[in-house]
RNA sequence: GGGCCCGUGGUGUAGUUGGUUAACAUACCGGCCUGUCAAGCCGGAGAUCGCGGGUUCAAGUCCCGUCGGGCCCGCCA
């Protein structure tokens, strides 16, 4: 090894030691004939003394190091005198006095700073990933993930779990996202499919009889990116035989308390057990199917109390089918037209045709509305939402999609105003009951909510027939801080219920045979309930990290357009490539 | 497919209603300096403002297009 000790790990017992150290110039501070260097190593930073008049060997070499120069240096920790020791470092109470110092490689100035967090343009981290990796919040962040990663296993494995590996080449299907896909050499016009999920395998191994299967799996969707989703991204992937919903909630929930017991000793879990709310619920009071459950406001249902109103929003909505919802903003009374006017452009992109307020000020209420309604109406809805003097409502009337992805939108931005979503807080939450089933009015057919192979509640198949749409799914998301974190399901394990899941989907027996035909086999050979869970890896360790972005927790992420600026991907192959793979080459007009 | 925001020395920013040599900090280079830890002091070099076109006597500033980055809608079983 060319260094004894870690830069980070000096402390005052090894005053007196001799020590040979390697790692980067973090900063070097040049008093002529003293210099001093911050030497930096993945365990941390250490103040290096560099003495002209006792080494000027060392001297003349420290002289010439320059921000991330490679050095190794030869030298005794000391302990730094009373008065200049450096409280802000681990290891400020001592210092390495060198006697020798070697440049193991020289640096060209980097293109951005190193030795501390500043923003710099993503692009220009990006291009450079493997130097802004070098700087504390992504060492932080990625050591961080090793640990998650690591627990994760520990956990699983005290719990009987067995890791396996599952292919990368699998087969197309149609459901789902879309597909990357690998075109084959050897099999002209033929391609694999790279997998959104090992879905179909994991179940495969629990008719295998591995009873408990998890692995760290990496998944690929060709869709539009943003800051919670990557084409490609990691999942903890997990399926248990002989359970019920209950038993891996259980198991998930421990997984989830173990993780922050180790490793977020600064956070704390607000529920404990994890609250459930069924989809319905979640969508009602929050707007939302991932809703972030460390604030209230709840999103309160006026309906009924505006549906003889005259005024000819509510009345109109009301006629036609929609809701009236509002959030009460504590202390928000005060809000001027023009921050009011702002809050607009969180509800129009959900289609929100506008946004209506009502102030609760100590002269009275005020609210474009106003004049409108009847004074019996007002005290109605104020009597509803129970304002205090000094409240805000916020209120949306149109469609209950609308209202829901409006109001619950507009519920998260309140509540980062108000310093209500407070990043040491861990708010787990299990959402239940998801609908098996969603029309699709494109395709004109039933799709499923979450995939084809969930199981509905056993007593929802006799809706099959009559009210497909009422189905509810044995399907459940992990829901933290307002981030859909993971999602299950117990399967369907019997063919001929599987078979009828098809038929409700639209699919043809025939399409069935070719593009399920493995699974539905391998279900007549005695193939075990089963049931399991995706948690997101690189959500979880971002919401850990404090992080909003997924891109954080990844060492070499891709842009929003999908392309990873360092090593120039997608980029052209040869035309020999494309040869072999028996592929042409046809561009849009 | 669509909406919004951003692009000025290496980096991070400023740049008024369009108006002279584009400012500041930091990094970089040179000099001085034995106790700094955001070292300090002195000096220097460095940007034609992402790119292209247009309006104008005059464009970093206004308009159009384009490229790159980000956030969001659609999409994401």
């Amino acid at each position: 090894m060319l260094k004894t000790h870690a830069c980070g790990e000096l402390r005052l017992e090894h005053a007196g030691q001799e020590v040979t150290l390697a790692g980067w110039v973090h900063r070097r501070r040049d008093h002529g004939a003293l210099i001093f260097i911050d030497l930096r190593d993945r365990e941390g930073i250490v103040q290096v003394v560099v003495d002209a008049e006792n080494a000027p060997e060392a001297h003349a070499v420290a002289d010439r190091a320059r921000a991330e120069y490679v050095l190794q240096v030869h030298g005794r920790v000391r302990a730094r005198p009373e008065g200049f020791r450096n409280p802000n470092l681990p290891t400020g109470d001592v210092e390495v006095v060198a006697h020798k110092v070697t440049i193991l490689n020289p640096s060209k100035t980097p293109p951005f700073y190193i030795y501390d967090d500043t923003p710099v343009d993503e692009s220009l981290r990006l291009k450079y990933r493997y130097l802004d990796l070098r700087r504390q919040r992504m060492q932080r962040n990625l050591i961080l993930r090793h640990h998650v990663v690591n627990e994760i296993r520990q956990y699983l494995n005290a719990h009987k779990f067995l890791e396996i590996e599952t292919p990368l080449l699998i087969k197309s299907t149609p459901e789902g996202a879309r597909d990357f896909v690998v075109p084959s050499r050897l099999h002209p016009g033929k391609f694999y499919a790279l997998p959104q999920s090992p879905q179909q395998l994991k179940q495969l191994l629990m008719v295998a009889g591995f009873e408990r299967y998890y692995q760290i799996a990496r998944c690929l969707r060709d869709e539009d990116l943003r800051a919670d989703r990557q084409p490609e991204f990691t999942q903890l992937d997990l399926e248990m035989s002989f359970v019920e919903q209950e038993d891996i909630l259980n198991i998930i929930e421990g997984l989830y308390i173990h993780l922050v017991e180790k490793l977020l000793p600064h956070k704390r879990i607000k529920f404990r057990p994890f609250p459930r709310l069924t989809y319905e619920e979640a969508m009602s009071r929050y707007g939302s199917d991932k809703p972030d459950l460390r604030f209230g406001m709840e999103l309160v249902d006026l309906t009924d109390v505006v549906a003889e109103s005259k005024f000819r929003v509510f009345a109109q909505t009301v006629s036609q089918g929609g809701q009236v919802k509002g959030i009460l903003v504590p202390g928000a009374a005060n809000y001027s037209r023009k921050e009011l006017e702002q809050l607009e452009s969180h509800v129009k992109p959900y289609g929100a045709k506008g946004l209506l307020w009502m102030a609760f000020r100590e002269e009275g209420i005020r609210s474009p509305a106003a004049k409108h309604l009847t004074p019996g109406e007002v005290q109605a809805i104020r009597e509803r939402v129970q304002a205090q003097t000094g409240d805000l409502l916020l209120i949306v009337a149109d469609q209950p999609d609308v209202v829901a992805a409006a109001l619950g939108n507009l519920r998260l931005v309140m509540g980062d105003r108000l310093g209500l979503r407070d990043p040491n807080e861990l708010a787990f939450a299990w959402v239940v009951e998801f609908p098996l089933l969603e029309w699709d009015e494109e395709e004109a057919r039933w799709v499923a909510v979450h995939h084809p192979f969930t199981s509905p509640i056993p007593e929802d198949w006799a809706l099959a027939d009559t009210d497909p749409g009422k189905m509810r799914a044995q399907a459940y998301d992990s829901v933290l801080n307002g981030w859909e974190v993971g999602g299950g399901s117990i399967r369907i394990h019997r063919s001929e219920e599987q078979a009828k899941m098809f038929e409700l989907l639209g699919i043809t027996q025939e399409q069935a045979q070719a593009q399920f035909g493995h699974i539905l086999e391998a279900f007549q050979y005695g193939a075990p309930p089963h049931g399991g869970i995706a948690l997101g890896i690189d959500r979880l360790v971002a919401i850990f990290a404090d992080e909003t972005s997924i891109r954080e927790v990844m060492a070499f992420p891709k842009t929003t357009s999908a392309q990873d600026l360092m090593l120039g991907a997608p980029s052209p192959i040869s035309e020999e490539q494309l040869r072999e793979l028996h592929l042409a080459i046809v561009l849009d007009e």
